[in-house]
DNA sequence: AACTTTACCTTGGTCGGCCAATCAATGGGT
DNA sequence: ACCCATTGATTGGCCGACCAAGGTAAAGTT
């Protein structure tokens, strides 16, 4: 791919020579991976009634529990808005509670419902499993290093959108 | 990061130690990774009137000239009907225009707009700053190799979604 | 104590993106 | 010629995610 020669069996998957692809491989990579690594998150969990990015938001209550929706703004790196939402939507299908916190009159506390956590092992085994089948064939090595890779461009991305400075 | 330890400084941009990222490292990596790379994408943009998304497939026209909808699902790889939407919104924007193939009454054809091609350079330039600037301190090597696992991993992604076996 | 700033959350609007269902036109099979 | 499967595109509904703006409560200032 990095080689101009390409079989017509091999550009299955990608489309011709895009301009896109040659001005910005990384970002069209990124691009296209995010977006069927979405669509499989969605196949895994639709036997467990959760949309993709949800299952982030309940990990993060399983783990900890109840918490303030600042923390979870804050885990989650999302926008206020967002994770409102989100909320408003997992509560009326059930998986999470809310209420005031009575430490701060203006803050709310939010935690997984016990019917939630029957979903925990299995939300796990499918994030396990996506994982597995996103690094199939790559070697131990090939995978941390691009963890390794991922996390140095994510850092760059992050240092720029400047939601760092502060000590989030 | 895949080591334990992590001094405080180190874990800035990053949540403590979420189950999401112990279970399935590349996953969490490659939605945080997307998220913020699609904010940094939509910043570069602003300046040119389109949100993301929109300039790849404004550089798919430009390239291509006049194509029929077909062909821009096909090659953006996306669901019609997110296409046509995008094409609505972009028609309304002045920068598309839609009219029916004669050679198929039941096909659109697309093209851009003379006055979107002035973007063409703008967009290309802003695309390849962002790319540069997500590959900031990255060697030559790294970024090959970085290129070429996440080839790896769409490929592993593109086969499960089983959008491949036709002959897309 | 009164005022100002900051923090916490919500609302409204817009986009990209998906799925499911639909309609219209083409093309194949018999 | 007819019927049926396929292809091209649209609509409606939903979710994640953003931004901008607003409202209320806490903390800091004077």
């Amino acid at each position: 791919m990095t080689t101009g020669h390409a079989t017509p069996a091999e550009e299955a998957c990608t489309d011709a020579l895009p301009t896109a692809a040659l001005s910005g491989p990384v970002s069209h990579a990124v691009s296209r991976v995010a977006r069927l690594h979405r669509i499989a998150a969605g196949k895994a969990l639709r036997g467990v009634d959760l949309y993709p990015g949800q299952e982030l938001l309940m990990m993060h209550l399983w783990d900890r529990g109840a918490v303030r929706q600042t923390e979870l703004i804050r885990a989650l790196d999302l926008d206020p808005s967002t994770v409102t939402k989100m909320l408003q939507r997992l509560e009326q299908t059930g998986h999470v509670r809310r209420r005031p916190d009575p430490a701060d009159r203006r803050a709310v506390l939010v935690e997984a419902t016990d019917e939630s956590c029957a979903l925990h092992t299995a939300v796990e085994a499918a994030w396990g499993s996506l994982e597995e089948h996103t690094l199939a064939g790559l070697e131990p090595a090939e995978r941390t290093e691009l963890v390794r890779l991922l996390a140095k461009i994510e850092e760059n991305l992050c240092r720029e959108a400047e939601d760092c400075p502060d000590r989030r």
